[in-house]
DNA sequence: CGTCGACTTGAGTTAACTCAAATCATGTGG
DNA sequence: CCACATGATTTGAGTTAACTCAAGTCGACG
């Protein structure tokens, strides 16, 4: 596939004129990553920003203790990295990829110059950068105000809406790092699912798949209606 | 003070030519709240967005059970209430303006035609959104991987930062909203503040005034390196 | 002086954590 | 194809930070 027909696929860049697309291909630089390797680590200077076109990207912080927080998970198409490129900043977290990745590098000046010039590009990053304000607002509400059985329920409902299937779902990602992603540990992940096996609101082969057997309950613990008995 | 003399104080706004200053008080709505007026609410429609003026807004999310979480408290000079402009959903949380405030408002079709026009505008109002999404990464951050005292360590030292004082500071919002703003409830927040003084890093009036007697361990505790003993 | 709201203190509960051990899944070399 | 090493997940037991509920205490103001 070309350059210019790989780049026209990134919703970042969705409307753009043919000039705008042909700068771009200009500037891009392709990288790619193995399984596990750090992409940026918080507190470096960023220089540019990134996007993922194939592979997986985490995004997160690390506690003194080596407790992990994980801020997001970025898939094909998005963009991430993009803070210190705006604010004149280092990065805020750190960024690794979960299997192994090739990205699409933007360098900074390069890509400024073209915001100054295309007005629906710079549209385009404001709605990405609101989108994502969004998310790190539900995460916040999530971690402050929710406990665990009901972050867990947003994302099994999140999961099931993304994936087709009304009430069968796959998780994308092992446990330890779905956990690390609802603000918790593995344990408490899993004994947390072993509470909703028992009271019949979901059944699980063990595995990564699920099946959700009561939607209607799950929605009550996600919006805090209702608690996960003993 | 003539309106645009409002206007190029306002950060969002500086270095802009001043054709587009003269744009933005065509479209300026003025705008006053009362102590405790609500602005907006969360699911509310976004037809535009705020500044402040004078006076100050808290932008908060509250759970089932009636807990608040506070994302930020805004004062003269910052903008809000951007994210459903650019992101095209409705806001993700409320706002309530807790003295009495003057605002301006922008709404969005107006807004969004001198941003089409105007590329310092639009990397202005990047910026202003990446910095956020940095302060949300650090308030993520504090609720999951941070104990209550290493909060409100941090939230001390950024505020003896902010006021020029060394080490004597006055809190600018009561201690239930502190309270809010960290993740935690006023019961809580007393006993450590109480910790803290029997530990003598810090010595209080009771009331909003705090003199930090250790810098150092205040630190220390801020990046979690130790912890407040009993 | 009395009332109101804000803050503090006490006592008890709990969700989630830590640490340790057992179990299971997967991939490798023999 | 089996035996084992490795990493992921689960389970058990005990601890704890922070919560809830209830009862003061304090300060500002009419």
């Amino acid at each position: 596939m070309s350059l210019v027909n790989q780049i026209v696929t990134i919703p970042l860049f969705q409307d753009l004129p043919q000039k705008d697309l042909k700068d771009l291909t200009a500037i891009v630089i392709h990288q790619v990553f193995k399984r596990a390797q750090i992409i940026f680590s918080e507190g470096d200077e960023g220089k540019g920003f990134y996007v993922v076109i194939s592979g997986r990207v985490k995004i997160f912080k690390l506690s003194p203790e080596g407790k992990e927080q994980i801020l997001h998970i970025f898939g094909p198409g998005e963009p991430f990295g993009e803070v210190p490129v705006f604010a004149g900043k280092c990065f805020p977290a750190n960024a690794e990829a979960i299997e192994k990745s090739r990205l699409f590098y933007f360098p900074r000046d390069a890509f400024f110059d073209l915001i100054n010039k295309s007005p629906s590009l710079a549209m385009n990053m404001l709605a990405v950068l609101s989108k994502r304000l969004h998310q790190f607002t539900a995460l916040i509400e999530d971690l402050s105000l929710k406990e665990v059985p009901g972050r867990l329920a947003a994302y099994l409902i999140y999961l099931s809406e993304q994936q087709k299937s009304t009430d069968d779902l796959t998780l994308d990602i092992s446990k330890s790092q779905l956990a690390s992603l609802l603000g918790t540990i593995p344990e408490t992940l899993s004994r947390i699912l072993a509470r909703m096996t028992r009271e019949a609101i979901i059944e699980s082969d063990g595995q990564r798949h699920i099946r959700i057997l009561d939607l209607k309950l799950l929605e009550k613990l996600a919006s805090g209606e209702v608690r996960l008995s003993k």
